[in-house]
DNA sequence: TAGGCAGCAACA
DNA sequence: GTTGCTGCCTAA
């Protein structure tokens, strides 16, 4: 028999099938989807089998055969191989890569070079002798210096030492010893009786054992509750009044015991239409997409909650895919109260054991609903009755680096394997969807209620221009200033938006204006206050915040935040009564702040929130009847054809915020531009009219729905090289391409220069994936056998959700 | 002439 | 991604 199998080298070259042959032994275990360990040149690595035939091409002499089945049940299933095989086509990516990302880290294998001694009598060198220690190998570091690594190697050849590369598993399954009683009750009685007078540490235990009546005990408890030592139990188990044993547990992020169990709620007329349509798709096994717009508090999850219950009751399982920023505990309870322990959540916020215990009950169908984020889409379930995104707007379904597939595209790809329909929900769909609902491609479900909530909030908009004409040079109106004050004096919240879309704080001179940038990167030094230290965010670069600058030596340097520190200051003199709360890159650096600043505010441990786009989602908080947004405009500026359409998204969104329950709420917008339609739509909440302007600017500028976007990012560490390597590549499109491709570029790319490397850019739109699809892999082809090996980068994005 | 080192193909 | 081979250069 022979295994077809991908190793685990992220290389183009070897991203392919190698032939294996399978052992006379193992040919009754090797199945599809189990990973093996096979030799690859002079090494051991890992790698998948992607299928199984009994005849290969491969020379007679190159023939190996693979050493060991790792998995007894395989790990991906067929639908993941197939998937993989469409994304690496779809969005050019590496097959392996995707095969990786498709489990959980914890399963991804390491590789060490460790170094043995054999001869220790015949080794001088004190430094080499140092590095072993006390012990007869090391393993060798990363970072260890070439001409150690020399001298060790001449020793290899002597045959004093030898190399060896050792394959690692990073987290394995989580045990638990436990002490099991034996079934036989009569020999505690034995046992009891032959013991000598001074064992009276066993006599207690075992009188504990008696009183407690039961057959399995962690011994953890044994040692840590009932204070017995290891030793005790140990020579009561030699007597034979139990064993040892190690059950496998699961590392649970959810305490479902405290979660109570509720039951779905009756649903309204509009509701129910949208949930019957799904229904009958559900029921005919159709692959359907269906749009469900609804305004924030219009019921969309009660839906989502009830498609699933469905799905469920017939026997299939159901993936349900939040924003990462929106997954937080009140969100999943939702969903644990209706279905329980059969819940999976996957989040970033889990650790590497934790997500392994969730995706091992995916994949063993221990559970029946995941709720996760982005990557949740490749869940491994086998019998899948429904996708939902929910929030299908946000940018971050789509990931940015390699593999770049965006979860929509997964979802419709899975629900077309499983003939299940998918859901894709949202309050300001992102244009591309919304367009595909008017053709008819996505089915479009409305909801135009609130069926709790109080109306849509009056929307107040603020024209800054104003105010600086009356003398008010404040980041706030006179109108926001009494508003909140005006909340205060109710004792109701207010939350306060910082509009200020991807600015982190900066390095400045205040002398000469110097901005503190990366040495290897065309990009300005993030501060970080924790530790007064500089860091690059696309490279490695760190560096404490220097005390004179570098280029006048004035010693006059100055941080600028976030913004948000200034704000608070003013705040401070407004309301010094007034308690606040600050959200922002800052402040949401560690893991969990995010979730307990909000949990914070929702106590009402502070009347005022103040934050960046980040608080637009996650709780809704009954008390907050005033929402400000204190620079709605300075995301509409930058050159991102998206950038109206992110503006409106999280104006309505913020706007969602005020009034949800039975207090009413306001929104006070501040803008220099109140004429912008993406303000004016969002005063009126009003998306289909948004809808319509920007869609006749898009098709104006031929921008996506219209087009698909394509950005082309050539680089190289010499400048010359790379823009004579993005003229020449971008010629050849030219020449190739249809005339129905318009090629734009290649220009200098929005950074222009990242890690050491010059970046040219190049865009394309086009209106048929077809016409650009093969001569993309053309390009990567030439890319692979020129260009590759001489320190070039060629990097294909299809459809980015920011245009870098 | 041995030793060293960069460049490169092969990995089943 | 690694490895080991090849051919060229350099120091003795
Ligand atoms: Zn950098
Ligand atoms: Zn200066």
């Amino acid at each position: 028999m022979i295994a077809e199998v991908i190793v685990d080298i992220a290389t183009s070259a070897i991203d392919r099938k190698f032939d294996y042959l399978v052992p006379e032994r193992y040919t009754s275990v090797v199945q599809v989807g189990s990973r093996v360990k096979v030799p690859f040149g002079p090494r051991e690595i890992m790698g998948f089998i992607v299928g199984l035939k009994e005849e290969t091409d491969v020379d007679i002499q190159k023939q190996k055969e693979l050493m060991d089945v790792v998995d007894l049940h395989p790990l991906l299933t067929t639908e993941m191989m197939e998937l993989a095989k469409w994304v690496k086509q779809d969005t050019l990516c590496l097959e392996i890569d995707v095969l990786q990302m498709m489990l959980p880290a914890a399963l991804r294998s390491t590789y060490e070079k460790v170094v043995v001694l054999e001869k220790p009598d015949l080794i001088k060198d004190e430094e080499l002798i140092a590095l072993f220690g006390s012990k007869n190998f090391f393993v060798l570091p990363k970072d260890i210096d070439s001409t150690t690594v020399k001298k060790l190697k001449r020793l290899a050849d002597e045959g004093i030492l030898s190399f060896e590369t050792v394959m690692k598993q990073k987290t394995a399954v989580k045990k638990i010893a436990y002490l099991e009683l034996s079934q036989d009750t009569t020999i505690f009685q034995q046992v009891k009786e032959a013991l000598t007078a001074n064992a009276k540490k066993q006599l207690a235990l075992l009188d504990k054992l008696a009183s407690e009546n039961r057959t399995s005990i962690a011994m953890k408890e044994i040692t840590n509750e009932w204070g017995f030592t290891k030793a005790v139990v140990d020579q009561l188990v030699q007597k034979g009044i139990g064993t040892i044993t190690e059950k496998e547990v699961y590392r649970e992020p959810v305490d479902f015991q405290s979660v109570e169990k509720k039951s779905p709620l009756q649903m309204t007329e509009e509701q129910q239409i949208a949930y019957e349509k799904v229904l009958h798709s559900f029921e005919q096994h159709r692959a359907e997409t269906f749009l469900l717009h609804g305004i924030t508090g219009s019921g969309k999850t009660e839906i989502y909650l009830q498609m699933i219950a469905h799905a469920l009751s017939v026997g299939k399982q159901a993936i349900m895919l939040v924003p990462e920023i929106a997954l937080t505990p009140q969100m999943t309870e939702r969903f644990v109260e209706r279905f329980g322990s059969q819940v999976a959540v996957l989040h970033s916020g889990l650790s590497a054991g934790e997500k392994y215990d969730q995706w091992r009950k995916i994949h063993r169908s221990e559970v029946k609903v995941v709720v996760g984020a982005r990557s949740a889409i490749f869940a491994p379930f086998e019998n899948v009755g429904v996708i939902i995104m929910d929030e299908e707007h946000e940018s971050t379904y789509k990931q940015e680096d390699s593999p770049r597939y965006h979860a929509r595209d997964i979802a419709i790809w899975r629900s077309e394997y499983h003939n299940c329909p998918v859901i894709l929900g949202s309050a300001t769909p992102s244009l591309e969807s919304f367009a595909r609902a008017q053709k008819g491609v996505y089915t479009l479900l409305t909801l135009v209620n609130r069926p709790k909530s109080q109306p849509l909030p009056p929307v107040q908009i603020v024209d800054m221009r104003e105010e600086m004409k009356k003398g008010n040079r404040s980041v706030f109106s006179i109108d926001l200033v009494e508003a909140m004050r005006n909340r205060f004096s109710r004792n109701e919240q207010v939350v306060l938006l910082l509009n200020k879309r991807g600015y982190s704080s900066f390095v400045l001179c205040r002398d000469c204006g110097t901005v503190m940038n990366c040495p290897s990167c065309d990009i300005s030094l993030t501060y970080h206050r924790a530790n007064e230290r500089m860091k690059c965010h696309y490279c490695a670069y760190e560096n404490p915040v220097p005390t004179s600058c570098p280029s006048c030596q004035s010693d006059h340097i100055r941080f600028f935040g976030s913004g948000t520190q200034k704000i608070e200051e003013e705040i401070a003199k407004l309301f010094p009564a007034e308690k606040m709360l600050r959200m922002d890159v800052d402040t949401t650096r560690k893991k969990g702040a995010h979730a307990s600043i909000l949990q914070a505010f929702g106590n009402q441990e502070a009347s005022i929130l103040l934050g960046t786009q980040m608080i637009a989602k996650g709780l809704d908080f009954p008390n907050v009847t005033l929402v400000g947004v204190l620079s709605a405009d300075t995301a509409l500026f930058v050159p991102d054809f998206r950038a109206a359409e992110k503006t409106f998204q999280l104006l309505a969104q913020v706007s969602g915020r005020a009034g949800r329950h039975d207090k009413e709420g306001n929104v006070i917008l501040q803008t220099y531009s109140p004429e912008h339609y993406a303000i004016q739509f969002s005063k009126a909440h009003d998306y289909q009219g948004f809808y319509r302007q920007e869609m006749f600017y898009r098709h104006e500028g031929k921008y996506p729905p219209y087009t698909f976007i394509g950005s082309i990012i050539f680089s190289h560490e010499d400048l010359l090289s790379v823009s004579d390597y993005a003229m020449k590549s971008v010629q050849w499109l030219r020449e190739n391409l249809p005339d129905s491709v318009e090629v734009i570029g290649p220009s200098i790319a929005s950074i222009s220069r990242l890690q050491n490397r010059y970046r040219y850019q190049c865009l394309l739109k086009y209106r048929k994936d077809e016409d650009v699809g093969h001569l993309l892999h053309q390009l990567q082809n030439v890319y692979k056998t020129h260009y590759m090996k001489n320190g070039y980068h060629l990097s294909i994005t299809k459809n980015p959700s920011v245009l870098m």
